[in-house]
DNA sequence: TACATACTGAACCATATAGTTCAGTATGTA
DNA sequence: TACATACTGAACTATATGGTTCAGTATGTA
């Protein structure tokens, strides 16, 4: 029995910024996969493909299993659960903010000023 | 071949997987600051948190507005709405994989009566 | 006017990322 | 045995990141 460290949400969401990435996770929803067959389907060589699936499998999105010669990838039992909540409750801080203050008149007098230098 | 492209999740994500960047969303959850109150709440130069402040403009989590002498940051009405969405999206695959097994497992029990053995 | 405050920009540094190529090793197959 | 397949690791490139310092500019205040 395999105990993961819940490893901090910087590797998630890093792992998460790269679309490669997202699209990797998005395939193995739909089946477990090689990382010769991962590196077809993204037109990439075979090493870096590897070293995507090394940060997925660092942030514990992805786990990997070598059987004979083909490393087999599928999705971490972990989940997304802490990425969900995180988003979730910022959502809310977001959200009760733009109640506290009336946004659209705000937004609407900004015109005048610097907006945004450089 | 399979191209994912979202610049904005990139970004959004990218921004999120900096703990001060968390961290400073999380403060404008509390309420608008300057670059200067922020640089002193996370003991950090002006130039470093004005970076900070840049990437998560730029992914469109933050707006800044200078008025005089200070600009203000606070949260951008953007919200974390697109970030929800694919996070909720896959952490149901991430689930129908784990049902998808055991689905596997009960075809696998029932497969004497059923097609070609292979 | 003089001075302090708040930011801005350029330049620098160390490290990380996203990718490559090339040279292996290990494994499966004819 | 010979050959193909699947991965692995080192090394290299280019660019980005997270931070700094230093030298400004713009603005507010006494």
């Amino acid at each position: 029995m395999v105990q993961y460290v819940s490893p901090p949400l910087d590797l998630s969401f890093a792992a998460l910024s790269d679309a490669t990435r997202r699209g990797i996770i998005d395939q193995l929803g739909r089946g477990d996969a090689s990382i010769t067959s991962l590196a077809d389907k993204f037109q990439m060589t075979l090493t870096g493909m590897k070293k995507h699936v090394q940060v997925l499998e660092r942030a514990g999105l992805v786990v990997t299993q070598k059987v004979g010669r083909v490393r087999t990838c599928k999705l971490g039992k972990r989940g997304l659960k802490a990425e969900a909540e995180w988003i979730e409750a910022h959502r809310k801080l977001f959200e009760a903010r733009f109640e506290a203050l009336d946004e659209i008149i705000s937004e609407m007098k900004q015109e005048g000023s610097d907006e945004s230098a450089s």
